[in-house]
DNA sequence: CACTCCCGCCAATTA
DNA sequence: TAATTGGCGGGAGTG
């Protein structure tokens, strides 16, 4: 067909100008017709063909004329009236009608154009399995020119396949075909990166929202992986490339491609909406929810799975919902993977991955490849390792295991971001006001906002809680009395407040983000603690400055009836100290009781979400985390004190924040809030912003980063409100839920009246050390179990405040604070340099090491997810 | 009209 | 600086 296409198209002109003007020519084109006969076939019948042959026939056939047409296109233009006019078309010209038809027909439809075509033909030109010696290299113009296309649409198709590791790039405009040998493997991989984060997000949103997951479950679940895959295998894989390029490299189609199909992986069903993957993709991203950001997410989408497609794994389905049929695809690849996570983890992956990919170059390869490369390589490594980073980070190698462990814990992190995303998405959705993040105005800053939680929040949590336990928890406190979280224990408010972790609330559909602002730095406090940390904040802040007043406002609603009470002084104070924590809210109160009512009474179904999330958080944590100390000792550090500086600047953002003053107060707290108006089956979020520093502090490891303290509240229950954490309570907390949690303990929180909804609250920090412990040493390992839920009541106290107020009634909105004060909080460890880069934007830092990263990342923001990753991963140092 | 998604501008990166 | 990559979104094709 192609051939045909070709012989027609080609010769005039080569590829995109022809539309048109083809449709002139075309008309002279005519001639083609003769030639054409066959060419019938061709466009219609896509799927008959033989994608080998086919391509044989069009690359042996185009290429020589393709290649050139295409350079010449436009010359051809010109000439190709000549050619064309050559040809009989001339005449055909006249004769028109028919001729015309045919052209329509020769005419490339766009279907013959299509991408998924275009990978046909690709994947034609190689072998599936090509024998494991030889390597093929794949030439970009070349193949560009013999498909005669646009160097673009290969880039397209290339970066999709590079994502699955079916070839590695080696070289500029040079790619290494692998085949799919390492697809079994890139696919385990992804699933595991997916199960784990999404699988305790399933479980929790199984229960709590057993209606919506009728729908979307399936999405939520996917979606929730979904985004810590996106992550995951940009840590893993990302490493390197995050360092590289955080920026542009984070939203790139590959980083996508792998969080698709991870959703797939994840997805019972195997069936994911595009609408679904692509709120997933956005949260990750923290693009955030405009509109047309989705659409773009979409249209990217649809090239990825066209390219999908076209490898077979996916097929498009309709999927029906609520709202109506919506496009779908269903995985119709492999489902099993016999070794997954071992392998991966061991060797495999990354042989697979790697391998695959082949940069034959990286040598090295596998430890670069590891997550904390990026980190490092930042730094450090960048010189060291050129392999990849050479390369350009390749993209994400899957490089190692242990970079894995950390995604996975991150991923779990990410996950129930994610998981809120989509729940917000949703009720955005639903509810009257699509984009619930967008409502907020601060778009802009909101895309940061939204990033920066999830990013720094999740990536740096993982690591956090991992390695430290989370929080503050335990394990940094514990385990780090230097760190910061001491001092700030002092000021007030343990560490662990400051670490805090998560919330999760049971009802309603409220996302808060928190985050300590700069404003808080800037105003209040003054960086004494931490100056970096507040800077850090600032740094985010500085981002999005604008942002934050406006999230503030916002968000100020929420929380910020609580905390101010509370907080205020106190928060300044601590932010000052740095810790802040998530006084938000509040709490005293809740804590007695929430942690038992939570538990039993709670909740309900949320309450075991909770607390099956934290389970499963857990163990993977756990062992994540211990393979990761084992493997990357440094990442535990760097992860512990970005663990600390989470909860310290969680905790301050936390609080104060909100409530308040928003953007201004002293700290703010950011948050990030997210309403999910409509119906929300709801979530919230909370988060704070500082954790995202932390997190991002966390970059060591790729992975990790559990660390970020959010609190997730379930839209329902927002109503009532509920959760506050505060610090103090969340040894009650711990002692109360789990074992595990109250260890950690920082997180404590209160809901209100929900209680009986199920708030569920999920305290990085906290809990972590209980269970973990017995690495204590270990904060990482510790740290991950920190990450459980605790499904805590609230009674209605002084979180209701908060959130309420505020928070309900906004569809979403978002807050970012940056909160310096964290930093401050926990100074720790952490280096002061990541977090300012980190919270700085992205150019500004320029520091060394993590911070490029992390820089990078967070500078990016944009692509919220990846560089989150990549900046946990940073972290090493 | 909605869904797809091609096309290519142009910015970010790299050489 | 030039070339390579690749994000992005307009808007056209398709049903």
């Amino acid at each position: 067909e192609n051939i045909f296409d070709r012989s027609r198209m080609s010769p005039k002109t080569p590829i995109k100008n022809e539309p048109v003007d083809l449709s002139k020519q075309k008309g002279c084109t005519p001639e083609r017709n003769p030639i054409t006969p066959v060419k019938l076939a061709d466009r219609p019948q896509p799927d008959p063909w033989t994608p080998t042959a086919n391509l044989k026939m069009l690359v042996s056939a185009a290429s020589p004329d393709m290649r050139d047409r295409e350079k010449k296109k436009e010359l051809f233009r010109p000439i190709e009236n000549s050619e064309q006019s050559d040809t009989p078309e001339s005449l055909q010209y006249m004769v028109d009608d028919s001729t015309i038809d045919e052209f329509e027909k020769q005419r490339p439809s766009r279907k013959q154009k299509s991408l998924g075509l275009l990978c046909q033909k690709f994947l034609a030109r190689y072998p599936s399995y090509p024998l494991s010696t030889e390597k093929t290299t794949i030439s970009l113009d070349e193949v560009a020119s013999i498909l005669g296309v646009e160097r673009r649409r290969i880039y397209d198709i290339v970066n999709v396949l590079e994502s699955l590791h079916l070839v590695s790039r080696v070289a500029k405009n040079q790619y290494c075909w692998h085949g799919r040998h390492n697809l079994s493997q890139t696919l385990k991989m992804l699933q595991e990166a997916g199960e784990l984060q999404y699988g305790e997000l399933m479980n929790f949103f199984q229960h709590k929202e057993q209606d919506l997951e009728c729908k979307f479950g399936e999405r939520k679940k996917e979606a929730i992986p979904n985004s810590q895959e996106g992550p995951l295998l940009d840590f893993s894989e990302t490493d390197c490339t995050s360092t590289s390029a955080n920026s542009r490299k984070d939203k790139s189609l590959r980083i996508m491609s792998q969080k698709f199909v991870m959703l797939f992986l994840v997805s019972k069903t195997k069936i994911v909406t595009l609408d679904i993957a692509a709120k997933i993709l956005i949260e990750e991203t923290q693009d955030t929810v405009d509109h047309s950001k989705f659409k773009t997410k979409v249209r990217r989408l649809y090239d990825i799975a066209n390219v999908l497609t076209s490898l077979g794994l996916i097929k498009k389905v309709h999927v029906t919902e609520e709202r109506g049929r919506k496009p779908a695809f269903k995985w119709i690849g492999p489902v099993e993977f016999p070794v997954k996570t071992d392998e991966l983890r061991g060797h495999s992956p990354r042989s697979d991955l790697l391998p695959g990919t082949q940069r034959g170059t990286c040598t090295p390869h596998p430890s670069c490849a590891t997550g904390k490369q990026k980190l490092t390589r930042h730094a450090s490594f960048n010189g060291a390792q050129p392999c990849e980073g050479t390369r350009r980070k390749v993209s994400s190698e899957p490089s190692s295991p242990r970079q894995e462990r950390q995604d996975e814990y991150c991923s779990k992190m990410i996950n129930l971001a994610a998981v809120c995303r989509q729940k917000i998405e949703e009720d955005t959705r639903n509810p009257s006001t699509p984009s619930s993040l967008s409502v907020l105005p601060l778009s802009g800053d909101f895309d940061f906002c939204v990033n920066s939680l999830p990013q720094a929040v999740f990536p740096v949590v993982q690591a956090d809680v991992t390695r430290l336990s989370l929080s503050n928890g335990v394990s940094s406190q514990a385990l780090h009395p230097s760190t910061p979280a001491a001092s700030k224990t002092e000021n007030g408010k343990p560490t662990q407040l400051s670490n805090q972790p998560f919330l999760c609330f049971p009802s309603s559909s409220l996302y808060m983000l928190c985050g300590g602002l700069q404003e808080n730095s800037l105003r209040e406090t003054p960086p004494t603690a931490g100056d970096v940390g507040n800077r850090s904040a600032e740094a985010q802040a500085a981002i999005p400055p604008a942002a934050c007043p406006k999230r503030s406002s916002p968000k100020c609603a929420l929380p910020s009836a609580a905390i101010d009470d509370e907080e205020p002084a106190a928060k300044k104070q601590n932010m000052e100290q740095s810790d802040v924590p998530l006084s938000l809210v509040i709490p005293k109160k809740a804590f007695e009781s929430p942690m038992t009512e939570s538990t039993p009474a709670s909740g309900s179904t949320s309450a075991v979400h909770l607390e099956a999330f934290h389970l499963n958080l857990a163990s993977p944590v756990a062992s994540e985390a211990v393979d990761k100390e084992s493997t990357k000792p440094l990442d535990s550090q760097e992860q512990e004190k970005q663990s600390q500086n989470k909860d310290s600047d969680e905790l301050s953002s936390g609080k104060e924040p909100s409530s308040k003053e928003n953007a201004n107060q002293p700290f703010l707290p950011q948050y990030l809030y997210v309403q999910p108006a409509a119906g929300l089956n709801s979530f919230n979020f909370l988060f704070s912003a500082n954790q995202a520093p932390g997190a991002i502090s966390l970059a060591a490891s790729p992975l990790p980063s559990l660390s970020v303290p959010c609190v997730m509240v379930p839209s329902a229950a927002l109503a009532s409100f509920p959760l506050v954490c505060s610090p103090a309570i969340t040894s009650a907390l711990s002692s109360i839920s789990d074992g595990s949690f109250s260890a950690a303990t920082s997180v404590n929180f209160s809901m209100s009246g929900l209680a009986s909804p199920t708030p569920v609250f999920i305290g990085t920090t906290a809990v972590v050390t209980p269970r973990v412990s017995p690495a204590p040493v270990d904060p990482q390992q510790p740290v991950h179990p920190a990450l459980h839920l605790s499904p805590v009541l609230a009674s209605s106290c002084g979180a209701v405040k908060l959130d309420s107020p505020v928070c309900m009634g906004h569809p979403v909105t978002l807050l970012k604070l940056q909160q310096p004060s964290s930093a401050p909080l926990t100074p720790k460890n952490i280096r002061p340099a990541r977090h300012e880069a980190f919270f700085k934007t992205p150019g500004s830092l320029g520091d060394p090491v993590a911070w490029k990263k992390n820089e990078g990342n967070q500078a990016r923001n944009v692509s919220s997810v990846q560089r989150r990753l990549e900046i946990s991963s940073t972290s090493p140092d």
